[in-house]
DNA sequence: ATGAAATTTTGCAGATCACGCAAGTTTTGC
DNA sequence: GCAAAACTTGCGTGATCTGCAAAATTTCAT
């Protein structure tokens, strides 16, 4: 349907990856976004500055492009699971689906993460991304509780269950361990089926 | 101690607070703190644009000033309370602590909460204190549960907490109902000893 | 193919932000 | 009081982000 409609989707589906793309690189190569500018990035990959404003609001946008995309398939895996599963397997599961492992370089992502962790605006922008999935998840989640989104029990729930994949992919990541990935996402929402008040059931030496 | 050490300390602090205040004020009278500029907000409170700058990093920051005061305290709670308390009794009672309900405006905290959820930019903002404090704290909790501050536990731990502690806050904000804020607080708190994946165990009509 | 319509790219201008610097002003401590 | 320390201010700079209209490109019907 409103897949490879014409030349002109995949022009600019080119763009937006180019432009992506040339922010991680520079960001990288230049030790930090905060010493690359939207004049660089956009000269990086060939199109104008104006052009790389119509595409990303900010620089600290385009870097997290491809989280916002997986964000969506994300959100359409979750809400297709929560229809057979209890809500927090469906996100567990969801997440795992996600197989950031398969799909990206170790290393390029061990990269992104400290890019990331060291810039105050990429940790803010990331943030609002969250918030932003919060807020198109609560629905499904309300639903799947039978509660209404302005309650308190969906919002402490989603909000455990984004935690607990920002956290579990992030610690996976800076320590695989002898562990695949789907394997500590199962280990981190597991925690919390028995109440994160429990310490670690097996401390394992 | 280090309270009113001096005129100059006295007048540094009522000058931070002047700024923050002003800052809340225009942006209520001009519907979103996107549409007041930095020069408003140092004009309103009779200082340079400058020094409104040297004060504070951007008006993003002058609106969550007292956010990031009370950040502070709760740390120095938690800290003290971790000495005697179960972490999680620690966080709750440090949270209930702040007595929020008594120390600001009820409507002036609607406002507040209105203002910051209707932009973006103060989205952004508020998560990323949320990570600073989430930085900050990382360490009490790891000593708390004999756990490495890299160990996965206590960050699923710290990050359940802090979600807790907000959205708890936001929605007894949002609609009191009958209870205290402390009720609420410890409400929230007790949704994770038995796991968050239990519905609540009083749906009360 | 070809030309008109729709869309994208681009340059330019403007408002704002955020910070370094140095000079002017106030507070401090003796 | 008075010198030293600290704060305020104005100026200049580099960067962000947006609106607007002209130029370039793609699409679509013929």
């Amino acid at each position: 349907m409103a897949e490879s409609t014409g030349l002109r989707e995949r022009k600019k589906a080119a763009t937006k990856a180019a432009l992506s793309e040339a922010t991680f690189r520079l960001a990288l190569a230049k030790d930090g976004l905060d010493h690359v500018t939207a004049e660089e990035i956009a000269a990086e990959a060939g199109v104008s500055t104006r052009t790389f404003h119509n595409y990303f609001p900010s620089k600290e946008a385009a870097l997290l492009y491809d989280f916002q995309q997986t964000t969506g398939q994300l959100l359409a895996g979750l809400r297709e699971r929560a229809r057979h599963q209890p809500i927090w397997d469906a996100f567990r599961d969801a997440t795992i689906d996600m197989r950031f492992d398969e799909k990206y370089d170790i290393d390029a992502m061990r990269c992104r993460e400290q890019l990331i962790h060291s810039s105050p605006s990429l940790i803010k922008e990331q943030s609002g991304q969250f918030m932003e999935l919060f807020a198109e998840a609560i629905d499904i989640v309300a639903t799947a509780t039978g509660t209404s989104k302005d309650d308190l029990y969906p919002r402490l729930l989603l909000g455990a269950a984004l935690v607990t994949m920002k956290t579990s992919t992030e610690h996976w990541l800076s320590d695989p361990g002898d562990r695949t990935l789907a394997e500590a996402i199962t280990e981190a929402f597991a925690h919390f089926e028995r109440g994160i008040t429990q310490p670690p059931p097996a401390p394992a030496a």
